[in-house]
DNA sequence: TATGAATGAGGATTCATTCAT
DNA sequence: GATGAATGAATCCTCATTCAT
């Protein structure tokens, strides 16, 4: 960000970004202790301690502060996958190679921790999934979130394909197809557990890592099938 | 409900009835093809040609008329697991032995046609399934919708404990985990196909029939594995 | 309902319409005080003493309303029409006969009075007059206010036509035609009076009672010609 | 408006009523497509490629700026009712005589091509003819607008005189009285055709050329009178 | 001079629910 | 039982104007 020379950010740039992350940090906030449709711009800035007006100087709806928050929210969790996906450097014996069904693993894991640990952000990520959506409507630039979406997305094509090739994957498979199935399975799987557990326990007894765990196994054993 | 004498309903009982039956009816047209949000109580009201506070007799709010809604979603949905599981009785033949394999394989078809063919019902459970939900609050007698998808997802518990018994279906499996984990992914799948198919389309050209039938492979193989 | 004789207003469409009145009471009174874009529906409500959502009950809009004010605005201009217009039964002498010129001198007499008796009708009228109209976009029953003021023109055509047949006005005029012209020619004049007095006043010395006369002489002399 | 020294305008000077001009030229562009109301000063700051303060250099309200439209407007007008009065130099003859009744036909002929013409700035007007105003509020010098729309009016009042003197009008006429009557009537019945044609068409099949002839006959039969 | 970030008042409308009749 | 009139809270967004830089 302090690039070094080329840039040179004038300090008014720096206020005014400064204040652009305060605000989605007063969304934020608002909008996870109210729910989105509970929160209102009032409240977000009054939290904010900025007229109201001003907020609309940055983000030209409620629903681009929204937005705002979930490219966090994916970019949170890509970079959970990247920071989790780099080889480690054991001491002494320099990298560790992985193998694609290994950061497809990984990848799972990061992301039930992410659930467990970023529930906020996961519950938006979670609300655009059953948000209709149209792609057309919206200015180019207003799309980033949903491009930081698509790049978590591609970690996992990554590594499918990265585990065809190092053979710990079955080869037989589309990564695309099935890591987008494994994110719709993943999700679902979440859903039910933030959502429904009280049910799911009640009338049946069973514990969310139960459910997890099967997940996880279902996955990982249709993976590396054969 | 009025168990003790099964006969002898009163015709004030049967009016009554299909009144309630009337304004579900109405509830539908407007809700499904408005949403639930953008439908009032006084679309519905207009619809049923009843007065707004009539529909207050019979559903003591909007959220009690939506969950007599999910309670016939949940009830199709069973109702089409129940009819597709019926032995069938080919001519001259008596019944068709089907493996509890062959059952889960059928529930799961039975479902992705149900998402095809009842939209709206799908949408009403998809709607729920994304509500937080509180097992204390609503009084008892409002949870008959609940139960009834319950019921829906014991048969799938059945249908695997049946396939344990009959070795289509491997040992190792806890029966109700695997059911709600195969609920909880088909509800994911389906809800990313529903909601999210443009963008997936865009960004990487596939078609939901691919990640449905991903889907179903998925399944289908971790229960018959080995 | 309670039928007897044909027409027995049931008591509550009584109060129905008693309130109706009441609302636009009090929209006149908010409105004519601190006009149209400053009223707020708020305030209307208040000085009604009614729910604000009570209103909407009665007007599906604030313009609504206003159409409601303008209607009334139109009927008591049309009836100091009709009311002056009427044969004055001079004692023992039986009915006057008035001349179509007389008519129309008397229009344009019960008109400038209008303008200063009624100050918030004619300036509601003038408003109006001002107003780009569009007659495609209301449901039919609203342009009920609109008719009334046809009517109220209406009255000057026949005038003028009378007015033809008995000689007293010049017969090569086109009632209609004439009729508007009239119409928009007063509603200019009085406007100027209304808005831009001090202006003239103070640049010519002029007195609004001068300049309505001319007025009136132009059309006179105009109408009776030859 | 700098009398004293007529020469030696400093090019700051010069620079700045460039840049006074250039606000207003954007003012009309955003306002007359937008209206007035619709119109924000964010929308001619950028339409003028200034900041928006800036504006508030040159124009210490949205209102004023309007003002500066309307002078413009009224010294449009003028301009146009001089033009077509100044005496037509026909080849080999000299000057035409024109009488004064003459000069008010064409000024009334010339306002009626503004109408068409200039449709923007007899909106301006018109919508300053139905504004409350108040003499005294404004500081001396943002009267300019106004005077240039008396110093239009004036035209006419000389004209009338004019008339009266060659014996082409009839000679009792209060001459300013009479110009601000006709004004205000040939306003009211342009603005009728501006903003209810479509009304009167559809009740009375009356053309706007109708109303206009006629008014054009009403005026210019009175003013001959005898 | 020029700027443009900040402000915050302001308003129409909807709708679930109640309750007197 | 039925009704539907009454309620009033609740909310997003715009925009003229100011003023520190």
């Amino acid at each position: 960000m302090t690039m070094g020379t080329p840039k040179e950010i004038s300090p008014k740039e720096i206020r005014k970004q400064k204040r652009y992350e305060a605000i989605i940090d007063a969304a934020e906030k608002v909008i996870f202790s109210k729910g989105l449709e509970d929160a209102s711009m009032d409240m977000v800035a009054k939290e904010a301690q900025l007229g109201k007006g001003t907020l609309y100087l940055y983000f030209k709806s409620k629903n681009e502060l929204y937005r705002a928050i979930l490219y966090r929210a994916f970019l949170s969790l890509r970079r959970k996958f990247l920071a989790a996906l780099k080889p480690e450097e054991v001491e002494g014996q320099g990298e560790q190679k992985k193998t694609g069904l290994d950061g497809l693993k990984t990848i799972l894991m990061v992301y039930l921790q992410f659930y467990h640990e970023n529930k906020d952000y996961f519950n938006a990520i979670l609300y655009f999934q059953n948000d209709l959506f149209n792609l057309e409507d919206p200015a180019a630039n207003e799309k980033v979130y949903l491009e930081e979406g698509i790049a978590a997305i591609e970690l996992v094509i990554e590594q499918i394909e990265q585990g065809k090739k190092d053979g710990s994957v079955r080869g037989d498979l589309d990564a695309a197809t099935a890591a987008y199935t494994f994110w719709g399975q993943t999700m679902g799987v979440l859903q039910l557990v933030q959502k429904k557990m009280i049910i799911v326990e009640h009338y049946h007894q069973l514990k969310a890592e139960q459910l997890i765990a099967q997940h996880f196994e279902i996955i990982v054993s249709f993976l590396a099938k054969r």
